[in-house]
DNA sequence: CAGAGTTTACTTTTT
DNA sequence: GTAAACTCTG
């Protein structure tokens, strides 16, 4: 029992109830993670079969990290828990369970671009407006509803619903979300809100299996709890309602994925679902100095919804929290880097010791330049995940489609790639014939001489061929083997071979490096079954972090804020704190979602150990252009008494700190210079260098051409563009970031130019 | 049918 | 400023 030695009275007490309904509440930084493994080794200690645990977490690095911790304090017995993500666990399950909701168990886990794709084709097929039935939008309301339990035939059937549809004018949204269902259906595919929709729907329709996963999971525990939506809370609640074993773990402060469906009120109402239900809150933070948890606590007051909870640190009140102010988003990098650069000088740190968080992954790219101009060692997490670049999926398409030939959205994507002269209409024609024969786009390849001329017939039916030889081959030869041999025979990797670019070395490289992982896997020793089927199941589940190959590297971290959940640094940064951006111009429509922000900035500020910056930038690039940001409210919600500015030469005049003299200077209207002439003339990037010589013999730029900012261009103004030459500015219309300009070029007549893309120069 | 060129949307966060 | 969808041409 010495493992509760190392805990306060509250972490004690949470670990020591093992029965009956649980809730702890735990604050930033007070060792949440810690009871969880504590709380697990005690019920094994306890003599709880371990076979009768199950943990869930939200990402997978959670639950690898805790299981790793718990078999350090409970040893190898802890490998018998269940634990990993709600996805994965329950994708588990619908492979066990799966012919009894009339899926294969070997059904294909469609990822977010395989059902916009799938969205995107039957928007098309329905001849509906692209625009009104814009795939994201779609893609959301399905989710949601999903997310909600909400059924297509429930969704067409809800007048609530259909009123909202239709007074939007998008009344199609109920038919399309049948169609996507009947489509995923027939593929044997099941997108990330079906496994918990279906787990649902199996626990509801088979009481069998029900009673089973009951008596199976005597205990659970839920990590992150506030994070969950409809569709897992009631996986829980069902699975918990015999035994009533249930705890969950969660900070209501810390709620920011209510955009996927994560349901606040689940935490906050937890107490009506189970009356007996012990609460305790762990409310010391072990990981800020005091100043950090005071601007934290300072933050989270402007939320009118939330437990009431006390987190109070006792280590030294630490420095103030510095706020820098740029010129711009390079600026803000420059001077973050700069920062960084000094303390890592001055006070003998290491680079890990340093975090740069960020709302959106958009702004890593000023970041990075700055740290890169001072030979500053890096890492991105987050961004573009290793199993989401092309060529990784094209291989994985060949995989998916091996194992169940069905997979729409696998045939779609290598029927044709690497070419072999399987165009567009060919493939429509394949996908509407499957439609009017009932059959799926598989069995009409491989009867394509009924409904193509025999020349492309021939060419299809040889590639229905060789994906059958694929699947003779798995049979019998191990995951690598199985994956070498379709790599080798389906040409991807001599197209890749061939293109000699430093792009197309790099994918080749990433396909080998996906070729050793699978390798790796096929060496385990802890798995019975080992097949590529096998390698293939979670794979859609897997994200970036799963793929960290050298995460001891002494380097900075840069990360979106939502990616930092969970971690901690001595000194952190949070940069680009400007109206729109954080809080976003997204979530300024509802009360709701402006404390989701709030709550987002609460999860930032309480990352760091000893040492808080926020920056803001006065202007930075959007979408390409140059824009005016003011900065953000959150600043203002912050007691001044923790703040330390440092605004280089700038004095805090009275009044809002924040609002000093210069912003009359940029309302005034001639601030334009202020902000354009640190602005270097655009750097020879490869596109410009392709540009200029391609359009050398039209017109030659004049020295030193460079884009104006072309926000205030007016009627009669002359301009040049870098390609049409000299012209006069006809006609402007348009709103804002689509204005389009009629121009009258001297050499080459008149051109429509949208102002956005056009470079242009005022003359 | 393929490749080049053009237009458009994207920037909120991810299992 | 980029990636992906769409359009045009040979």
């Amino acid at each position: 029992m010495d493992y509760l030695k190392g805990l306060n009275p509250s972490q004690q007490a949470a670990v020591l109830q093992i029965q009956g309904p649980v809730m702890i509440i735990a604050g930033a930084g007070s060792g949440k993670t810690r009871v969880i493994t504590y709380r697990v080794a005690h019920l094994i200690q306890k003599g709880v079969d371990s076979f009768n645990i199950l943990v869930l977490t939200f990402t997978n690095k959670a639950a690898r990290e805790m299981r790793e911790r718990i078999m350090s304090v409970a040893g190898t017995e802890a490998k018998n828990i269940w634990m990993g993500t709600f996805h994965s666990v329950f994708a588990k399950i619908l492979r066990v369970e799966a012919d009894k909701i009339g899926y294969p168990s070997n059904f294909t886990i469609y990822d977010t671009d395989d059902s916009k794709s799938v969205l995107r084709a039957i928007i098309k097929e329905m001849n509906l407006d692209d625009k009104l039935y814009n795939q994201n939008f779609v893609m959301n309301r399905i989710s949601a509803s999903k997310n909600n339990l909400v059924s297509w035939q429930e969704y067409q059937q809800n007048e609530a619903i259909q009123a909202e549809d239709f007074s939007s004018g998008r009344g199609h949204i109920g038919k399309i979300y049948e169609n996507y269902v009947n489509r995923c259906f027939r593929a044997g595919a099941m997108d990330f809100d079906d496994l918990l929709f279906k787990t649902n729907e199996l626990l509801k329709t088979h009481n069998d299996v029900l009673y089973k996963y009951q008596n199976k999971f005597k205990y659970l525990m839920v990590d992150e709890y506030q994070d969950t939506n409809f569709s897992q809370y009631l996986i829980v609640k069902k699975l918990a309602s015999i035994n009533q074993n249930i705890c969950v773990v969660g900070d209501d402060a810390q709620s920011i994925y209510a955009f996927r469906g994560a349901n606040i009120q689940n935490i906050l109402n937890f107490e009506k679902d189970y009356p007996d239900l012990k609460v305790f809150k762990l409310e010391q933070n072990y990981r800020s100095t005091q100043n950090i948890v005071n601007v934290a606590n300072s933050i989270i007051s402007n939320n009118k919804e939330q437990l009431k909870k006390n987190v109070f640190s006792e280590k030294e009140h630490g420095d103030k929290i510095k706020v820098l102010r740029a010129f711009s988003d390079n600026e803000e990098g420059k001077i973050t880097a700069e920062s960084i650069f000094q303390d890592h000088a001055n006070k003998g740190m290491k680079w890990h010791d340093f975090a740069i968080l960020y709302r959106t992954n958009a702004q890593s790219r000023s970041m990075e330049e700055g740290l890169r101009k001072l030979n500053i060692p890096y890492k991105i997490y987050g961004g573009l995940s290793f199993y989401q670049r092309k060529e990784i999926k094209d291989l994985i398409a060949y995989f998916r489609l091996t194992f169940n030939p069905s997979d729409e959205e696998a045939l779609k994507r290598v029927i044709n790639y690497p070419k072999r002269g399987i165009g567009d209409t060919t493939v429509d024609r394949i996908i509407v014939a499957a439609g009017q024969h009932n059959i799926t786009p598989w069995e009409a390849i491989v009867n394509s001489a009924q409904f193509l001329d025999s020349r492309t017939a021939n060419t299809v039916v040889n590639f229905g061929m060789m994906i059958q030889s694929f699947q003779v081959i798995t049979k019998t030869m191990s995951a690598y083997d199985s994956a070498l041999y379709i790599a080798q025979h389906c040409g991807l990797l001599k197209d890749l071979y061939e293109d000699k670019s430093v792009e197309g070395l790099n994918r080749y490289e990433n396909i080998q490096e996906l070729l050793n992982g699978i390798k790796e896997f096929s060496e385990r020793e802890d798995l019975e079954e080992k097949g590529l089927d096998v390698f293939m199941q979670d794979i859609a589940l897997l994200t970036n972090d799963d793929k960290d190959k050298n995460k001891d590297a002494d380097t900075v971290s840069l990360m979106t804020i939502h990616s930092s959940k969970g971690l901690e640094f001595p000194h952190v940064y949070v940069v680009g704190l400007e109206e729109n951006l954080f809080p976003s111009q997204m979530s300024l429509n509802s009360r709701t979602d402006l404390e989701e922000e709030r709550r987002l900035f609460y999860v930032a500020v309480t990352r760091a150990e000893s040492k808080l910056t926020i920056s803001y930038a006065t202007s930075r690039f959007k979408f390409g252009t140059l824009i005016n940001c003011e900065p953000s409210r959150f600043l203002d919600e912050i007691d001044a008494q923790y703040l330390e500015l440092d605004f280089t030469a700038k004095k805090a005049p009275t009044g809002n700190p924040f609002f000093d003299d210069d912003r009359a200077a940029w309302a005034g209207g001639s601030s334009k210079d202020a902000f354009s002439k640190p602005k270097a003339p655009a750097p020879a990037t490869k596109a410009n260098i392709k540009t200029t010589s391609i359009l050398a013999k039209a017109h030659v730029p004049s020295a030193g051409y460079t884009p104006s900012d072309t926000s205030n261009l007016q009627v009669g103004m002359e301009v040049e563009h870098e390609r049409f030459g000299f012209g006069k500015v006809l006609t402007l219309d348009g709103n804002k970031p689509d204005i389009k300009a009629t121009i009258f070029f001297k050499d080459v007549g008149q051109k429509q130019l949208l102002l956005k893309f056009a470079k242009l120069r005022i003359v």
